[in-house]
DNA sequence: AAAAAGATGCAACAATATTGCATTTTGTGT
DNA sequence: ACACAAAATGCAATATTGTTGCATCTTTTT
């Protein structure tokens, strides 16, 4: 069976032209992506609705986790880990790469323990590295 | 001299009304501000387009920096680092409190060195965590 | 005080995001 | 295979957010 359906049918989601497109989307993208990154490359296209819908029904159920940025947008990924609906697990680097522009889930790179002040209480912690990646350095 | 007029000064920057008043909203905040504060409390309010041009204006200069987030925003705080011109020096963690929402600088917390796979070579760092504050825990 | 450089506001426009509702599609039980 | 209920989708309208050019006003420099 195809892994999008395999994985939308574990998340109880009913499966759908639009979801499959989206997740395959995922599944065969080197890097994470964006909203726009989605509207562009499919090239049959869904209403931008859907798309927004799908983003947020899939981060609901652990299937992607969002990335940070600086640039009023969000980046999405698949989640690799047992990130299960309500909760994610994603304590990985993520990687952008100035050059070319990929963010790259270094899923072997864990987020490094950090001593906070007396009374803050972490949840949740990301961590963004900014450089040139293994393609573009030479 | 008041403070927002030093800063001004320093960095080579005219000084007029709208850049004093949202530079003293920095000094005075708590945690970071997104756009959208800026333009809710400043109650003599600005062109929207010049905050813009000031946020780009302070970022330029390394008056402020910014803060990747989640929600299609950019927060900024003020840099309390030797920031300059073209290149910040912001490696301190910053922490999200899902409670009260306020987003602080934890200036006394380096951001911790990480090991990245051979080739890709970093070049800035952030650390994002999020949790419950000092003031929200009891 | 005048000139030059720079900042601001306005208007128009572009891009991005949200919501309600009618319609279509999917999953479920028969 | 069929009918029904539940859920997803598209569309339209609206809201929010960001960008650009240009005329005007303000600040800095001479
Ligand atoms: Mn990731
Ligand atoms: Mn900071
Ligand atoms: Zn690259
Ligand atoms: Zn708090």
């Amino acid at each position: 069976m195809e892994q999008s359906l395999i994985i939308l049918k574990k998340n109880g989601l009913s499966v759908t032209g639009g979801r499959k497109k989206i997740l395959d989307l995922f599944l065969d993208a080197q890097g994470a992506l964006a909203h726009s990154d989605i509207e562009k490359n499919t090239s049959v296209s869904f209403d931008r609705v859907t798309v927004y819908r799908t983003l947020q029904t899939f981060t609901d159920n652990g299937i992607i986790h969002q990335i940070p940025t600086t640039d009023n947008t969000i980046l999405y990924a698949l989640c690799k880990d047992k990130c299960e609906a309500g909760h994610h697990h994603d304590e990985h680097v993520h990687f952008i790469c100035v050059d070319c522009d990929k963010t790259i889930c270094m899923d072997e790179v864990t987020v490094p323990d950090v001593k906070l002040p007396k009374g803050f209480n972490p949840i949740q912690t990301a961590m963004i590295v900014k450089g040139i990646c293994n393609d573009c350095r030479n």
